[in-house]
RNA sequence: GGGGCUGUAGCUCAGUGGUAGAGCAUCUGCCUUUUAAGCAGAGGGUCGAUGGUUCGAGCCCAUCCAGCCUCACCA
């Protein structure tokens, strides 16, 4: 249903439009400049005692409800913190303000000056004694009824529940689905406490490019965008791994970076275009140690976020008290699916495959192999944390050889509810060891694989001058939102998701 | 990309081939402690779009658009 354009007007529009009219002849300001606020109603209704002398507060907020009576009115505005009823009556205000108020529609914002009493019914209300408008509302809103039953259950009517258009009119979603916010306060403190976290061990927060020459740090299609000064190709980065490290080859000890990530996919429950990606990368550390500082951080951020070290996602409770368990790759495998993979060759771990009804491209390699079978018959079953650890060197071109496994490389990912939530590993800083990688990832791409990674020249001359044993993490900030918050959908934690465009 | 479901008033929805409906919202009147306020009345629709079947389509068929779920692909 169309109703983007203001010449568009339906009746609801038309009506509040005379209203404004009407509003401007009689010499009132439609919309204001500001308001001496001074009280916010959660903390109006808490601090109310009906013992207590009379307070006298100003409040702000947007009208939720209207019920006129004749020559006396009530209405609930909501502010930030919630919302209150106000109770204006023409005795009080005087006819020329009363006569306004009744011109007043859900969705206008006004500021209500008054006292604090409770009414017959028993509601904590603002007696208004004075009241302006500071915004009138132009469009219509969908804003829901509440009821509380006999059993004191609050039953919701007439919710505002299109997924489409609550993710399209985000705004909207927020005013009428009180739920919604809480989610994004929750990704606030989330990132507050994951920035404070790294600060207090002494990581430099930097910025690197989003736009770069050549993109990489992942296994993943790039967006395209074009330079008109330059007259250059450049890629909306999909890693900031690669600057990242270079940071530390040039002397920072430790570095991080909080920010967006693009990758040209497709879109699910999962993935949205632009996601938001922490990484961080510490001098002279390994892939053991890091794992040490992600139960730490993340012990942290759940209590900051929900108070305990509990977060309950779909009825499940995730226990995120240090240490989570650690297993390798192999004997995740082995655990549960009964086959022991360790030593085979490829003819082996197909004949694997097989039994576990796991099924295979004929392209893919050993590596492949192992993570096939480990996607469909470990991933989802691993709910409370669990590192993974050591993965098949062919599908980790940065990252350093085991010390003591051949084929394997020193990394480990977070699994937590059946979700990949960290990836890190003691970062490759052996640049003759990088240069094959990348050849390899150069071949691979010739063959068509057009996730592959570029061979980067800049990155590997700047390993050539020395790069620090160093441990690197990432973190998807969306997919830890989730997470904490029990969000089943990446939409639901991102304000602004990605939707085609209406016609 | 495959399969399933959905699209009707501003919102939430009903409507199985015969004159488009309900509640809330809106408008008019009454109403000075109401709370899904109430009472009386009124207005409001390209039934997602296009084409077809039919005397007649919101309903049946086809195609398209959009959304959700699911599988595949993908970190």
């Amino acid at each position: 249903m169309e109703q983007g354009h203001t010449e568009d007007l339906n009746d609801l529009m038309r009506r509040r439009r005379e209203e404004y009219n009407e509003l401007l002849e009689r010499g009132v300001t439609a919309f204001g400049y500001d308001y001496p606020v001074d009280a916010e109603a959660a903390e109006v209704l808490a601090s109310f005692t009906d013992e207590a002398p009379q307070r006298t507060v100003a409040i702000a907020g947007r009208i939720m409800t209207m019920r006129r009576m004749g020559k006396a009115s009530f209405a609930h505005i909501m502010d930030h913190t919630g919302k209150i009823q106000i109770y204006a009556k023409r005795d009080d205000l005087g006819e020329e303000i009363y006569d306004i108020f009744k011109l007043l529609d859900i969705g206008d914002i006004i500021g209500v000056t008054g006292y604090v009493f409770r009414t017959r019914t028993g509601e904590v209300s603002v007696h208004a004694q004075s009241l302006v408008l500071l915004a009138k509302s132009l469009r219509p809103l969908p804003v829901p009824k509440e009821k509380t039953d006999e059993q004191g259950n609050k039953v919701v009517f007439d919710q505002f529940t299109d997924k489409e258009l609550r993710y399209r009119k985000r705004p909207l979603d927020l005013i009428l689905n009180p739920s919604v916010k809480e989610t994004f306060v929750k990704r606030s403190q989330l990132i507050r406490r994951m920035r404070q976290f790294l600060d207090d061990r002494g990581y430099i927060e930097v910025e690197t490019p989003v736009l770069q020459p050549l993109y990489g740090g992942a296994a993943a299609r790039p967006f395209v965008t074009h330079h008109n000064a330059l007259d250059i190709q450049l890629y909306l980065r999909i890693a900031d791994e690669l600057y990242l490290k270079r940071l530390i080859v040039g002397g920072f000890h430790g570095v991080y970076e909080i920010s967006k990530d693009f990758r040209n996919e497709g879109m699910d429950r999962n993935h949205n275009p632009e996601f938001t990606m922490m990484e961080l990368y510490v001098a002279y550390k390994d892939y053991r140690w890091m794992m040490e500082l992600v139960e730490e951080m993340l012990s942290s951020i759940n209590q900051a976020v929900n108070g305990s070290n509990i977060a309950v996602v779909g009825g499940q409770e995730i226990d995120f008290t240090p240490p989570f368990r650690r297993l390798t790759m192999f004997d995740s495998i082995a655990e549960h699916t009964g086959e022991q993979l360790r030593g085979l060759d490829e003819a082996g771990l197909r004949a694997a495959a097989r039994r576990l009804d796991v099924h295979l491209e004929d392209s893919a390699g050993p590596g492949k192999i192992i993570d096939e079978i480990f996607s469909e018959r470990v991933e989802d079953k691993l709910i409370q944390p669990t590192f993974i650890t050591d993965y098949p060197l062919e599908l980790s071109p940065l990252a350093k050889k085991h010390r003591t496994e051949e084929g394997l490389v020193e990394r480990f990912e977070l699994y937590i509810n059946g979700q990949e939530i960290a990836n890190a590993f003691s970062e490759l800083n052996d640049p003759i060891d990088q240069k094959e990688r990348f050849t390899e990832q150069a071949r691979l791409r010739a063959r068509g694989d057009d996730e592959a990674m570029t061979f980067d020249e800049d990155y590997i001359e700047t390993l050539e001058y020395g790069m620090p044993p160093t441990a690197g993490l990432g973190i998807g900030i969306d997919r830890l939102t989730m997470l904490l918050t029990g969000a089943e959908s990446i939409r639901d934690v991102i304000l602004f998701p990605t939707m085609r465009p209406e016609k």
